[in-house]
DNA sequence: ACCCAGGGATTTT
DNA sequence: AAAATCCATGGG
């Protein structure tokens, strides 16, 4: 039986931290339910305690789409277990309970990263909404309201445009990089869907040979798009972090910052960089009324 | 190591 | 109201 809506039973699971962590940017909040578009398929969901609603614009047959992109079968307690057990760590758990990591489509997630780049998560949204507006498909039904009526633009159309036509999107300095990448996916000298086949190390270069992406959005592909969950993407949110919850009052060198991400968080770090992530960037908004914890100004250091 | 590449939201003055 | 700062960075 075809219908455009289902339920799905949830343990342990914070629909609204998920999608608005910061891994992927189409979502809206609409009241108590979030909008989006997955797979090419306008969606709203609602969290009610355990329960997840879901609304489609088109009767469906199957939800494996939507139970991909969610992650709905996910032992997160498991996930948890592997993280290393020090006081940073318990902190962020007890502060994002339930928090999850979503599976993206490749393609989608490698133009948003290459678009993150110096960006306010903010910005990013803005950036793809334009994105999708001027050069996504519109999609069948007018469930979706203003970017939401369009699928993510395809690499093969975004590779027919002029630097110029993506900069009207506010993308700036990081055209010619989404454009390349776009060219590189839609001539198949890029292969997206290989990647899955290779070894980490292996994808991470593949990616990291595009002009634009570096190790930070490499990983965050690889993590988010691929499920490779030992990839630990550092921005300077997490860096932050590292150094105020794991150094504090000490100055590591970038050296020993970057051997102890890379060795501290076990076989699930990437998962736990999000929980280190989403951590930082809520305890900063709700606590700016009395923060005086690190009044140091960045930008104080004297001329030699 | 520095410096630069949009631009808008947020914070500071 | 105006100015400064900041941002899921990478390249030269």
């Amino acid at each position: 039986m075809a219908e455009n809506r289902t339920a799905f039973a949830l343990s342990d699971y914070d629909l609204a931290a998920a999608l608005a962590s910061g891994q992927a940017f189409r979502w809206r909040q609409v009241g108590d339910a979030w909008e989006g578009v997955v797979a090419g398929r306008w969606v709203r969901l609602r969290q009610a305690g355990d329960a997840l609603h879901a609304k489609t614009a088109e009767p469906q047959t199957d939800w494996r789409w939507l139970c991909d992109y969610l992650q709905l079968d996910v032992n997160l307690a498991a996930v948890l277990a592997t993280f290393p057990d020090d006081e940073p760590m318990r902190a962020s758990i007890a502060a994002c309970r339930g928090l999850r990591l979503l599976r993206q489509e490749p393609w989608e997630c490698l133009a948003s990263f290459i678009c993150s780049s110096t960006k306010q998560i903010v910005q990013i949204q803005q950036i793809i909404a334009l994105l999708c507006e001027r050069f996504g498909e519109p999609l069948k039904a007018g469930q979706g309201a203003g970017s939401l009526r369009f699928a993510f633009p395809s690499a093969a159309r975004l590779a027919a445009c002029s630097e110029a036509e993506l900069c009207v999107c506010k993308m700036g300095f990081r055209a010619p990089y989404v454009l390349a990448a776009a060219k590189s996916v839609a001539s198949g000298e890029l292969d997206l869907s290989r990647l899955h086949e290779l070894p980490t190390g292996d994808a991470r270069a593949m990616l990291m040979n595009l002009p634009g992406v570096g190790r930070k959005i490499a990983d965050c592909v690889l993590l988010f798009a691929y499920g490779r969950q030992d990839a630990f993407p550092v921005d300077v949110w997490v860096r932050r972090a590292l150094k105020e919850l794991y150094f504090p009052r000490r100055r590591p060198s970038a050296k020993r910052l970057e051997r102890f991400a890379g060795t501290h968080f076990g076989p699930n770090a990437g998962y736990a960089q999000q929980y280190l992530f989403h951590y930082v960037r809520t305890k900063r908004v709700i606590s700016n009324q009395s923060d005086h914890q690190h009044p140091r100004p960045t930008g104080a250091l004297t001329k030699p």
